[in-house]
RNA sequence: GUGGUCGUAGCUCAACGGUAGAGCCCCGGAUUGUGGUUCCGGACGUUGCGGGUUCAAAUCCCGUCGGCCACCCCA
């Protein structure tokens, strides 16, 4: 038989491979979001990828979603693959939430799992960046979380003329219910019908809206309502504005987001070229961790989280952040040791083990090959410089790939030329 | 969960009823210690899988698995 005709050979749907290629890749994007993430003074963390049923149940009694990666562990426990962050963070809390001062501001980059039918922009398994600020609820807090955010985008290169925020405030919403007489309680099925009203049909929505004897022109109405009329809001965009995210930020009562534990202040992040796309989202959560925790820990918090897939499409279809990406990955480093002499092969393993010690990335051609060979070898590896040993021993001829320029230098003086790359 | 579309060497594709081909990549070579070009040679596929029609199927039909796209959903 056929190795591969076999399935076990097979992907497993909605899941990636990552090739050197593609992990360099996923490296670069991870790593530029690490930096960015610490240079706000986020501290990271992890939880476990499997958790119990019973922690996604808990999230604010809603029913529990469908499409989760769900078994019976050996040991009888009912678990699931973590579908998103927010619960691991809350029980994390609130085991240990007193040891840390507050404002808490950690983040994660990790992977989760959602049993769903992939297609452009969604997959089973996808990474996520989770950025929280726990301990406090002032409005500095979520402008630190949108300048966080907006920073995780730019360090690539995108600007204003690529991506948007948009902000806006449950609490608009439920005051718009309590001003028309209808029930709060129902303010996430009403929450619901405004988050569908750009994709559903008119007739449906004021269908929808005849329940809580609404029409549609008072909602639409009230989506115009100027920000500067917004109340509570002032405080939120002063903040935006000294952080100089004006241009980045549009008011916009659409976005309440889908989850029913969002308690005020609500953001999602979109591609200006196709608005459909949503980068990241989040929001202000202050009573999830009471909510999981079964009332141990009481914190308010916010947080939001940029998923990878559809990050890292919007990267590969705008050329100019292509190109940047490329040409750091093409960045050749380290040096390959080109042994010209074999009878120098020992001097030669000497001193790539003296250069590694030293920092250097060094690699080398593990059987004897020809001098050709062995440059065609450099070149490959992606390394900076050549250097060659043979008959000039102690003494070693340096190349730098790149420019196809030579010199001579005394192998005591590699660590320190070397080392600087 | 529903619908559309596609599935040929590692990659991009050709052949569209008569026993599968190109380019790239990979491996080796073009005489002595210098690489991205060029030239030559080589390896690699029971055409996703299963069944059917036919003298004959990569090619037609059915099923299945997978990719892509849309709907549903979207933590």
């Amino acid at each position: 038989m056929h190795p591969f005709d076999s399935s076990y050979m097979q992907r497993l749907p909605g899941f990636r491979d990552f090739y050197p290629e593609e992990f360099a890749f996923r490296n670069y994007v991870f790593e530029n979001w690490r930096r960015v993430a610490r240079s706000f003074g986020f501290l990271e963390y992890d939880g476990p990828a499997l958790e119990t049923t019973e922690l996604y149940k808990k999230k604010s009694g809603e029913e529990l979603k469908t499409q989760l990666f769900r078994f019976v562990d050996q040991g009888n426990r009912d678990v699931c693959l973590r579908p998103e962050m927010t619960p691991t963070l809350a029980r994390l809390l609130a085991a240990r939430s007193r040891e840390y001062r507050k404002p808490i501001k950690w983040f994660s980059i990790s992977p989760f799992f959602r049993f769903e039918k992939p297609q452009k922009g969604r997959l089973r398994e996808f990474y996520q960046i989770n950025c929280d600020i726990i301990g406090d609820d002032s409005p500095a807090v979520d402008a630190e979380l949108i300048g966080l955010a907006v920073a995780l985008h730019r360090v690539f290169g995108l600007t204003e003329s690529d991506f948007f925020v948009r902000v806006n405030n449950r609490n608009l919403w439920a005051e718009f219910l309590v001003k028309h007489q209808q029930p709060i309680d129902r303010l996430s099925e009403f929450l619901s019908i405004i988050d569908k009203l750009e994709r559903e049909k008119e007739e449906v929505t004021a269908d929808k809206l005849r329940s809580f004897q609404l029409d549609l022109a008072s909602v639409r109405e009230f989506l115009r309502t100027p920000p500067e009329s917004v109340p509570g809001f002032n405080a939120l965009f002063q903040e935006l504005q000294w952080r100089g995210l004006e241009t980045f930020v549009e008011l916009d009562l659409t976005i309440v987001r889908g989850l029913e534990y969002y308690t005020g202040f609500v953001f999602e992040i979109f591609d200006r070229a196709k608005e459909n796309r949503s980068l990241a989202g989040g929001g202000r959560y202050d009573n999830l961790i009471s909510t999981i925790s079964d009332g141990q820990t009481d914190l308010p918090a916010a947080g939001f989280a940029i998923g990878d897939v559809t990050f890292t499409n919007l990267l590969q279809e705008l050329d100019h952040t292509r190109e940047r990406i490329e040409h750091a990955l093409r960045t050749p480093r380290g040096a390959f040791i080109v042994v010209a002499d074999e009878t120098r092969r020992p001097e030669a393993l000497g001193l790539a083990q003296t250069l590694r010690r030293s920092g250097v990335i060094v690699d080398y051609s593990l059987n004897p090959a020809k001098v050709a060979r062995q440059f065609q070898q450099a070149e490959s590896a992606g390394a900076k410089y050549a250097v060659v040993i043979g008959q000039e021993w102690p003494q070693v001829r340096v190349k730098l790939l790149a420019e196809r320029t030579e010199q001579i230098l005394s192998k005591e003086d590699l660590p320190a030329v070397l080392g600087e790359n």
